[in-house]
DNA sequence: TTCTATGCAAATTCTTTGCATATCT
DNA sequence: AGATATGCAAAGAATTTGCATAGAA
């Protein structure tokens, strides 16, 4: 579950601008969110974190990120269930997410953002619709595992 | 939640040809998916199969779900938790979901499947990536809700 | 100071599992 | 008959909540 892709910036900024109290947990939790290399679930992310500030419970970690979530600074994944059940905490990096989940190694990309007007011009032109968030995940094969497949499809 | 969109057919011959035993009860749940006017959570499918045959168990309704999915049979997904945190069973029509979900009236758009080419073309070629199960999701705001939208955006 | 967030522990909710019985093939 | 699915009840996870205290604005 590896990612390979942009980094973000600006979430605590952001969450003072949404009037939240940057107490020293949210700032841990924030900054965890910012500098993952993988995508982490809540576990992940208290576990993260308690390494960091031993005090940091549980209960902050979901009451945070719900709250994130909430304010859509933050979005909830599961990457198509291809590593299990486990749902995965990612910052909004604008209003797009694009994930290529290769069932084989597990590793996500995430790559340009190139043909997202391509399909907001296409859905708002054939069904009328305004999207604000879109999210395109793909489960399939990635670039190195189709160069050493095994044989069967 | 509302479903406004295509039909499936043919789900229980797909679990017996995955050499599924077609018990009265997974006879149920796959009509019940297969006729389903909005996505059904575990629980909606639960109550909705209780109705029919009271003899039907939760644990049974989490067991067939687990193994449909498992078999690929059927997705879960969460529709960007626009309405709840629940998710939601439905089958796979092919390989591909397009949910369009409206922040407004929570209603779920399936759009044709136009942009399946393109979008498989361009990961292809762009990332070296090959797709086979394509999720895309789009939070927003419907035609009919645009029309009769109140102020705020 | 005032209001919100946190830790803690208990409560919920959701989902899974072991076992004996019933059911499908 | 033989294998698998089911109901039931209990166990397990995951997540939420009430309350007293600590901490931010």
């Amino acid at each position: 579950m590896k990612r390979r892709s942009p980094p973000n910036d600006g979430l605590l900024e952001r969450m003072k601008a949404r009037g939240l109290r940057l107490t020293g947990q949210r700032k841990l939790l924030a900054e965890l969110l910012e500098t993952a290399e993988e995508h982490l679930d809540a576990e992940a992310v208290y576990r993260l974190a308690k390494a960091k500030d031993g005090t940091v419970h549980r209960a902050t970690v979901y009451r945070t990120l719900n709250r994130l979530k909430k304010l859509g600074l933050v979005d909830e994944l599961d990457l198509m269930h291809v590593s299990g059940e486990r749902h995965y905490y990612e910052i909004r990096p604008s209003t797009l997410h694009i994930h290529l989940v290769c069932t084989a190694c597990k590793g996500v990309e995430e790559p340009s953002e190139a043909f997202w007007d391509d399909l907001k011009r296409r859905v708002e032109n054939e069904n009328g619709f305004r999207p604000e968030v879109v999210r395109v995940e793909m489960a399939g094969l990635c670039a190195a595992c189709l160069g050493r497949r095994p044989r069967r499809s």
